[in-house]
DNA sequence: CGCTTCTTTGATTCAACTCAATGGATGTGG
DNA sequence: CCACATCCATTGAGTTGAATCAAAGAAGCG
């Protein structure tokens, strides 16, 4: 392991809860002015941590959560053969580490696909803290509750549909989610790679490159580099549910 | 509708967490004898719920977890189309219903597979609840992040294995189960359809078919319609994690 | 500028699916 | 008790969507 691979040292740096504007979407969520304080006395904030950096590994001793304040990060597992499995990426005002109560330990890792600031809440204390703040619990059920959902939905996606549906979906599901944030729906940059991308769908890295030139060629989307721009938002919903009649190759033109 | 496709009602049979030889699985989990008191109060029985009906619809205004007593229970979600896919079985001392907290109803459905009964825990209870007792909180969290953990697993399973491969991990993880349980890990009952097996595992019936036939044909398994034996775990196990010479078919003999 | 990493594209293969037919078990009503 | 229907499972034949194998182009980096 060089020196890139270290686990980030989160320093003391104090995060602030009452002036982010996540607090919305994040873990603060409808909490009042003076819980809101309380909070802010457990999280911490991260120095910007570099692409590619970790940002837990599943055998660090320090248990956390973590809130991306922002960039972007990819979740994985691995199994006993070292093979990887994406779980997930998350955006700012999202929640990753749910996993790591059980055994008290992570059960995966997560990893910075560009350079990200998150904030940190040692799972203890939250622990404490939640008993003490009725809402705060609450809203951790829920975002775990919201996790498991989530991870259900992707269950269906990935047993019941086609690589087509697969890749519109996640492309659809990005542009909501970056929409929510205040970003456009329609155009945004993909922070991971194709081959992340392949992994977390289930497909091959070729399938998906062919999939976003067949995407193109048919009108769907404009796609450069990691630059995407999506240009028939109504098509691509039809494909997410199925009915791909635009997707399909017609191309008598070619 | 029929009067056989209607919702339980659940009465308000007590249950007893005190008394119940699951405790040490299920919620109850690491309290003390005046807790556990408490517990009982908000948790509530049922009668047998028969096979094939609901415990619980999406739909349902009633919110609650329900902890497996006897019997075992398929969860599934359904898509816009009305496709079904089985998120996990669940059998005695496990929870289900998680899911319900983030959007106020159950994204989900439960269905008896067989002669069923659990005990509930309506949603408003438990987080009243848990906010006095840490370590009924704690246990919460624990189930929540297992829950997590679980699906991360099978995802890994559905993304990157072969057929085979998944199929030998569900017959090990239900052997592992019921184990836990004080039965057999070499003989068991399969609750579930051949179709629900392979919603469960992304594959169709005729697949799932065809693998009883081949593990059978090698010796793995003795299978006669859903009583199944377990000949060669350790097998099995090479199975699981991808190193399945003896799976193979070497059948010169054909 | 050479090296590596990422992506695209083409040709070919194969694991699992679809379609089709049969068999066994269970249930129902005459 | 049998005839018939239904449901579930098995087995076979043929197809196909995505994987694998292979090669080359484009971009990033020290």
């Amino acid at each position: 392991m060089d020196k890139s691979e270290q686990i980030i040292d989160f320093s003391k740096i104090k995060a602030n809860c009452s002036n982010c504007n996540l607090q919305e979407l994040c873990l603060p969520r409808g909490l009042n002015a003076k819980n809101m304080e309380k909070l802010d006395h457990v999280v911490k904030g991260s120095r910007p941590i570099q692409k590619g950096q970790h940002i837990f590994r599943g055998d660090d001793g320090f248990l956390a959560f973590y809130a991306v304040r922002s960039g972007s990060v990819k979740v994985y597992i691995l199994d006993e053969s070292g093979e990887e499995q994406i779980i997930g990426f998350y955006f700012p005002g999202e929640i990753l580490g749910f996993d790591a109560i059980e055994e008290h330990k992570h059960s995966c890792h997560a990893i910075a696909l560009e350079t990200t600031t998150v904030c940190s809440i040692p799972y203890e204390k939250i622990n404490e803290i939640s008993a003490q703040i009725p809402q705060l619990q609450d809203q951790m059920f829920r975002l775990m509750s919201r996790e498991l959902s989530k991870e259900n939905k992707l269950l269906l996606i990935i047993n019941k549909r086609s690589a087509e549906e697969r890749l519109a979906t996640f492309l659809v599901s990005l542009s909501s989610r970056f929409h929510k944030l205040g970003y456009s729906a329609k155009e945004y940059n993909l922070p991971m790679s194709r081959q992340d991308i392949g992994n977390y769908l289930g497909l091959t890295i070729e399938t998906v490159s062919r999939l976003f030139t067949k995407f193109q060629r048919n009108g769907l989307i404009d796609i450069n580099k990691r630059t995407l721009c999506l240009k028939d938002l109504p098509t691509l919903h039809s494909i997410c549910n199925g009915f791909s009649e635009k997707g399909k190759d017609n191309n008598s033109a070619a």
